[in-house]
DNA sequence: AAGCTAATAATAATAATTATCATTAAATAT
DNA sequence: ATATTTAATGATAATTATTATTATTAGCTT
């Protein structure tokens, strides 16, 4: 299973299922989903609940944003890091009892190849 | 329709649909959320694609971030504003052909009151 | 090998959203 | 004012991604 963590890009549950259906032929996607569940928990990997109606997977488990594209579905990594001082650093008021887990930060719009492809 | 766009907060299209109800007893869900898409479309209101499974609508058209309850799934504004230079300004070469549309801010973790009534 | 435990496959259930389509209402022309 | 065209609506069905259920299988432990 862990074999899987070896992506590059942030793959959905059901191309995940796909990739391992490969070798191990009789699996199930129900137990892919709780596998991932189970290793998101322990945190060897990222499970990304970005915009769109997709749960993606990530093999990078450290905060970094994202691009989607909103044709094409696709999530890249954008090549910057983030933190939360960047916005909030100086002034944590906000927090109010509040009790701060994690940071997304994304942008959506066209990939490179949506962009050169269609116009619409 | 546009009567609902005083919203403090950020309501799903079925909480929408309930008070729409309350004085447009006829109408259907459907039509809540076709015309929810039309008005995001023409720009008078916001549709947020945030983790999560439901898509919510704001009445606050400009870029902010939002905070995210795990436990109770409320959206809550966070008040501080963001722009693409927080991160990107200063080398904007991640660009490489992608056309950028928006840009989504989400902290993730339990909001005050969740935070405060239970622990696990 | 018998008995206990935990993981799995197959399937059903759920939840949010989108699509369909006959019906109603609105707009325009006659 | 009424017939005709056009568009919006309500009701319902379909879709999609995910989660829950449950009987079965497989892995250990003695």
């Amino acid at each position: 299973m862990q074999v899987l963590g070896e992506h590059i890009d942030h793959p959905s549950a059901d191309t995940i299922y796909e990739e391992v259906r490969k070798f191990l032929p009789r699996i199930s996607l129900g137990t892919v989903y709780r596998n991932l569940e189970i290793m998101s928990e322990s945190g060897s990997i990222l499970k990304l609940e970005t915009g769109g109606s997709i749960k993606r997977f990530d093999p990078n488990t450290h905060s970094h944003p994202h691009f989607r594209c909103v044709k094409c579905g696709s999530i890249e990594d954008l090549p910057f890091g983030i933190d939360s001082s960047m916005f909030a650093g100086t002034d944590e008021d906000w927090i109010k009892g509040r009790k701060v887990q994690s940071l997304h930060v994304e942008y959506t719009g066209l990939c490179a190849d949506c962009n050169g492809n269609t116009k619409s």
